[in-house]
DNA sequence: TGATAAAACGAACGATCGTGCTATTATTGA
DNA sequence: TCAATAATAGCACGATCGTTCGTTTTATCA
């Protein structure tokens, strides 16, 4: 039971690419079999069905994400220092190695009206994700780098908004200075009521 | 060929709800024949393969928005009136009657890295969509709406990843107040610098 | 109305899909 | 090392896909 973890954690890792080139649904059992050179029957024994190996691909995101974007940045000071942090990891986690879309947004387009595991799952660790946001703005407005009346989840939405729509400036407009409008819009909204 | 015209509007009509639920990939011929009740290959003769016909879905999103979204608000007064009545209209389509994802999002996520035509087409209406909201800012800035200072393709970015971030707040999460957030983040941006 | 053309259909193709089986390896622990 | 067990492969199935082709139905217009 040792193996089979081993080859299971390299298939999400190769899922992962794959679901941000392609989508959710391209990413087929028999797609991912070749990927990672098993046979289809080999890899379906992992997930038992088409829907948990999605929902599994959704679990694993969302580990890459808080490992690669939001823990280290922990190691910066609380408050501001720590969420200009996470979000400048969070631009480099989507512009990473693999390109691609992000996997909460591709999920949110494939999953939105169709009932399921998937969608269960995705609401979670969409939610967790834009909680955790909010909660490192709650932070700044704790520390004063943010005014008191500030409304954490009203700039959690904000920030959130700015960096899928620089994702899609970038990926599918090509737009070439994405990264600097983003950068312009987050620090007017750093700079706010201050 | 007049029934053709009017077979083949009467298709992407009905395909128009199933890409914004189901994504495009999901939309089959087969599928979509079912849908308006054609045979496959009778559906098939109108557009010749696959990738033409979401070509053609495309094109056909792109008239629906420029004649639901941007022609209404027309009648509105030059300036930060129309800009906000192409908002509303906008916030109003992608929330109509069928539900589901903005289809240019929708395609964005899947044809980001595909090549084809679909993804040409893509980039020249998403780019055309920004292009409009950009220009009705820079009318808000003529009109004195706007500081005179003001970068209407940087205002035109932050418009835009509201729209969708409150699109997926929406659909996605479930989000109760989603439109409520929207409207004050737009409303801080009205304000901007005046 | 009847000839002509357009539009829609039905059947079939090869390919790919998810998912059961059973058999065959590879790994593990005494 | 050797039995027990877990992991993988091979094969077959029904379904669905895009596409082709020949036929039939429907619309057009002189």
């Amino acid at each position: 039971m040792n193996k089979a973890r081993n080859t299971k954690v390299d298939i999400l890792n190769a899922a992962l690419p794959l679901v941000r080139k392609l989508g959710f649904e391209s990413v087929s059992i028999a797609n991912l079999a070749k990927e990672v050179g098993m046979s289809k029957s080999g890899l379906f024994a992992h997930f038992h069905s088409k829907e948990k190996m999605h929902v599994m691909i959704l679990d694993h995101a969302s580990v890459d994400f808080t490992q690669n974007v939001v823990m280290p940045a922990l190691k910066s000071k609380r408050g501001l220092p720590r969420l200009k942090k996470i979000l400048s990891n969070w631009v480099g986690w989507l512009g990473s190695s693999s390109e691609g879309a992000c996997p909460f947004v591709a999920a949110s387009i494939e999953y939105d009206q169709k009932e399921g595991l998937v969608k269960e799952r995705l609401q979670f660790h969409l939610g967790s994700l834009i909680k955790a946001i909010s909660r490192s703005v709650d932070h700044c407005i704790e520390e004063g780098h943010f005014d008191k009346g500030s409304d954490s989840n009203q700039i959690a939405f904000e920030i959130y908004s700015f960096v899928i729509g620089e994702s899609i400036y970038r990926k599918t407009l090509g737009h070439k200075s994405s990264n600097k409008i983003l950068t312009e819009s987050l620090n007017r909204l750093y700079a706010r009521s201050k």
